[in-house]
DNA sequence: CGATCTACCTGATGGC
DNA sequence: TGCCATCAGGTAGATC
């Protein structure tokens, strides 16, 4: 569920709240949130004694790096969160997987039914400024912008549908199935356009599309929808799902020329568009 | 190379 | 009330 901007806002919160702190324990209770790892203990062991020493972020993976030149990796996958709780005798929710208890009092929790996120430990490839595990992704579209000419050029490298390109993590980090759409709407673009179709003034709308509501969900510490499932890490909700011009909008009229919006299936995934703006 | 399907999981929801 | 199908902000791998 999580996407880049609410990935950001947890981001933020850490930067302000966690910085310094220095890991006094660690327990995992779902294996399955550290599979990388051979064992838990593996993970637990390059934790204990650490001192938080910033967090940063590539696309949806949140980097919390320790003061060691170790990372550990985060990624909430559809259904985690992160939370932070002042005491440990806070009541657990289910399906909490890992805590982290810090020397200086309260706790770091990952909490996630589905199970499809994930954390681990690793180390920064000095070379690359980057972790290995992490070298596959493209750009990040506010961390690390591109100048939109260089975007235009990538667009024209690739003969690929809009949607489904700027889902590519690959090709562009962050971007989920939710943004995807109000992208494309900002931009007037329909998900099923080609890449190398585009004309310029196209490129340059979809380039500014993509980073104007990105920034735009930040401001609004990212979107909650129906089911409250994105929770920041002091379990309030984001405000961005208000401002949706399509995501979750189905059958409602577009908030620009009051045409029916409609949802399609693409590739598997809901996609929602206005008909009438969308070209 | 690009598009589509599957698997990985749990939980909420709606129809019957 | 139960049961079943469908759906959900993600990613990776197989297949055509």
């Amino acid at each position: 569920m999580p996407e880049l901007p609410e990935v950001e806002t947890i981001r933020r919160d850490l930067e302000k709240d966690a910085v310094s702190k220095k890991i006094k324990s660690v327990s995992v209770t779902g294996k399955r949130s550290t599979r990388r790892h051979p064992a838990p203990q593996d993970f637990i062991n390059r934790l204990e004694g650490r001192k938080i020493a910033g967090v940063t972020r590539k696309g949806k993976y949140l980097l919390i790096r320790l003061d060691n030149k170790d990372v550990l990796v985060t990624h909430l996958g559809m259904s985690g969160q992160l939370q932070r709780v002042k005491s440990p005798k806070d009541p657990e929710e289910p399906h909490t997987h890992v805590v982290i208890t810090f020397t200086q009092g309260g706790q770091l929790r990952f909490v996630d039914p589905r199970t499809f996120g994930e954390m681990f430990v690793t180390s920064e490839d000095g070379l690359v400024a980057d972790v290995p595990e992490l070298a596959h992704l493209g750009f990040d579209p506010l961390d690390a912008a591109i100048s939109w000419t260089e975007f235009a050029r990538m667009l024209m490298q690739r003969r690929a549908m809009l949607k489904p390109l700027l889902m590519d993590q690959e090709f562009v980090a962050g971007i989920g199935n939710m943004y995807a759409d109000e992208i494309l709407f900002a931009a007037g673009l329909r998900h099923d356009r080609i890449s190398n179709s585009l004309t310029a003034q196209e490129i340059r709308r979809l380039y500014r599309g993509m980073v104007e509501t990105l920034t735009e969900a930040i401001k609004h510490r990212g979107s909650s929808l129906a089911d409250e499932q994105y929770r920041d890490i002091f379990g309030d909700s984001g405000d961005f799902q208000s401002l949706h011009r399509v995501y979750d909008r189905e059958g409602q009229p577009c908030r620009r020329c009051r045409a029916v919006v409609v949802r399609e299936k693409v590739a598997g995934r809901s996609t929602y568009f206005c008909p009438q703006c969308q070209v």
